[in-house]
DNA sequence: TATTGTTATACTCTATAACTATA
DNA sequence: TATAGTTATAGAGTATAACAATA
């Protein structure tokens, strides 16, 4: 690499495997269930969470903003999948849960949706698995986490 | 995790990171220059391909139908950044290519994208981005070239 | 007949901002 | 005033299918 680079060649070759795993995934899923993958996004977050989230932790978690939340919970809401609770405490915020239906609609997609993952990842070496698991932890924790901003910080003012 | 679910759990740490990342950089691609990532996903193409791609290439390497490429290609036209050629040889075909004002609006965008990547992945150990470059570029080969298909294959028959 | 590309359509996702109701 | 959530709107991306021109 001439002048470096590498941080831009990592990032543009994590992007190129994300989408080779991320379209066919996504014609599947709704292929065979009619869903989408921010709303199945959703969802594995209520499931991670039983007692539920609100509007503002889901937006977070989701990276999107409130309005859009609020429509992608519609959707799952008025398929049934999905319930709002009036939260305790604080009249302004709703919980948002699987319903029993939701939950077992999740459990559903969500065991195809592991095969259609292990069929795509299958060609990778276990051992390699293992390894590149690691890594995008380190990762992920690096982007969190931003201890150390080697370049002017992005802190979003506005 | 009980059952493995190794596979899974990478592609969730995967899809987690690559969104970490991705959010970011699509907020300041379009604040700064009011350009969307698949136009610029598309523009980065054609840079690396100066002799320019037919629109069944594109659609290929965007991985996005054709009708949606002729849709990003008219907005790329319509702001000058491309052009469409009359292919030699095949009356059917049609070559897009950078213009010159792509060109050198592109060389923009990626300067200033290159420092935005620089700044997220910055803290991560320069050693392990080594690595997580070497992993990911298996990760691609095994995905691109499914020799072994441990599940019932997806072959996206039509 | 098959291929290349365009057009038309409908749906979804996204960002922004104004708005209500609480706090 | 600030926060939680909704509503409204406009702009894009996506998938599908029908279509014209060419091979």
């Amino acid at each position: 690499m001439t002048t470096d680079h590498g941080a831009l060649r990592l990032w543009l070759r994590l992007l190129a495997c994300t989408n080779l795993i991320e379209a066919p995934l996504r014609q599947q899923l709704r292929r065979s269930f009619g869903e989408s993958l921010p709303r199945f996004d959703l969802m594995a977050q209520l499931e991670r969470h039983p007692q539920g989230l609100s509007m503002r932790e889901l937006s977070e978690r989701l990276m999107v903003t409130g309005g859009n939340v609020t429509g992608l919970t519609d959707r799952l809401v008025s398929q049934g999948w999905v319930m709002r609770q009036a939260a305790p405490g604080d009249r302004r915020r709703v919980t948002v849960r699987l319903t029993a239906a939701g939950r077992r609609q999740f459990k559903l997609m969500a065991r195809e949706h592991e095969a259609w993952v292990q069929s795509l990842l299958g060609g990778l070496d276990p051992a390699d698995q293992t390894q590149l698991f690691e890594l995008l932890g380190r990762l992920k924790r690096s982007l969190r986490n931003p201890s150390i901003r080697t370049a002017p910080a992005d802190r979003a003012p506005r």
